[in-house]
RNA sequence: GCGAACGUAGCUCAGUAGGUAGAGCACACGGUUGUGGCCCGUGUGGUCGUGGGUUCAAGUCCCAUCGUUCGCC
């Protein structure tokens, strides 16, 4: 017998840690990569496609959700799950990142902040509690505590202070939200900007909370790999043994694996959905962009080792035409690719860590990759 | 037949007062990291319809010629 929010160690290969976390929809394995649903939908794809890929949840966002279709919408019809017909976990973001990346004049004070919508530009206010009181009405089996995202090249004072607001928001939003209630997790979001004492010092804060999860926030926004790298190497060990890790809006599928390898277990991100939208496209042999001229009159599969719908069926010569002549079925057929490669590949990591051969997979993606991690 | 306007990059067009050509799109190649199906960067590409003339210098002024379009007979 399980509850939401029980997270179990099975298996270890060095940090790698090959895991389960329970929630109110079904049991996650970690470790995991989420496709991006901001607005109740992974772009161009339907629940089935999801399904199809495997993927075993998806995330959906608190901002966006809550200017449009609304929260209480949702709640009047059971939830976002029950809205867009998926029915395995979700986990929304708070919305702390879009309020500092998308709206124009926001206003942070003690109690929350003021921001406007990106949507008709009308006025707003966020709190910790009202952001827990969104999500419930979303439903989402995991929800983000609200947070402030440190611009990259922000000074140690700034840093330093925005942290402390992010650890006092963090604990409202527990209190806002107890543990356990609706089956709904939390997780806490570590900030600290590239200060590596001020992120063992949000981590220690924030674990005096107590948390279902802990998120690596505030990365990949404009700093070198070298930095990001460095940053979760000394963050991932701070966090719970017991607990899963969360590194947000994280990456690419070399920043993924190394982020496993310092033993991380979720990660989420646009790369796949958006670059499938843009030509880009990942594959068993490295990066394709199918634009390219050279792939016109190329009948075989984008990639032959992929069990994916659009490498069963097309060739990428159609692909290329579809992208080219901006069909619709172009966003839909490259995404279905992307996600399932993303999924494939955290899959092909849980195995590896079982086999103690994490190392070994990790390598082989890193030669098919190379220049994505540097020394 | 007469009159007028227009012929500049693959396409649609800018080119001011004459000083050896630009944009958008297209095409080519990159980029995209808690997503406004957005977008950004770089690049290839033109004997300025053709032939003369004036001038130190002509896409720009003059003449002729070809073509397109419109109007009038």
């Amino acid at each position: 017998m399980s509850n939401p929010g029980d997270f179990k160690v099975l298996a270890r290969d060095g940090l790698a840690r090959r895991g389960e976390l329970h929630t109110a929809h079904g049991v996650v394995p970690t470790p995991i990569f989420m496709p991006v649903g901001t607005v109740g939908s992974v772009k161009s794809l339907c629940p089935d496609d999801l399904h199809q890929a495997d993927a075993k949840i998806i995330l959906g966002n608190t901002y966006h959700l809550y200017l449009r279709p609304g929260d209480e919408m949702l709640a009047r019809r059971g939830g976002l799950h029950e809205f867009m017909r998926w029915n395995k976990p979700i986990l929304t973001d708070s919305g702390g990142f879009q309020v500092f990346s998308l709206s124009s004049l926001r206003t942070i004070t003690e109690e929350g902040v003021e921001f406007r919508s990106h949507i008709d530009g009308s006025k707003h206010f966020f709190s910790p509690e009202k952001v827990m009181s969104i999500q419930n009405n979303i439903g989402s089996d995991i929800m983000m505590v609200l947070d402030e995202c440190v611009p990259f090249g922000a000074d140690r004072e700034y840093t330093e202070r925005s942290l402390q607001l992010t650890t006092r928001w963090a604990r409202r939003c527990r209190e806002a939200h107890p543990r356990g209630k609706n089956g709904q997790l939390l997780f806490g979001i570590v900030q600290g900007g590239f200060y590596e004492d001020l992120r063992a010092m949000s981590a220690r804060e924030l674990m005096e909370i107590d948390f279902d999860g802990f998120a690596i926030g505030g990365l990949s926004v404009g700093e070198s790999k070298e930095e990001m790298l460095t940053l979760m190497r000394s963050t991932a060990p701070l966090l719970p043994q017991d607990k899963p890790r969360y590194l947000m809006g994280v990456g690419t599928p070399m920043d993924i694996l190394n982020g496993i390898r310092t033993g991380i277990d979720m990660f989420d991100c646009v790369l796949p959905t958006r670059n499938a939208r843009n030509g880009t496209l990942y594959t068993s042999q490295g990066k394709v962009n199918i634009k390219r001229a050279e792939f016109r009159e190329n009948d075989e599969p984008l990639d032959p080792k992929c069990t994916c719908y659009t490498c069963r069926t097309f060739s990428k010569a159609y692909l290329r035409h579809l992208y080219m002549a901006k069909e619709l079925l172009s966003y839909r057929l490259n995404t279905i690719h992307n996600v399932h490669y993303f999924l494939e590949l955290a899959r092909g990591a849980r195995q590896a860590i079982e086999e103690g051969r994490f190392e070994a997979y990790r390598a082989a993606v890193e030669a098919v990759y190379p220049g994505e991690t540097p020394v």
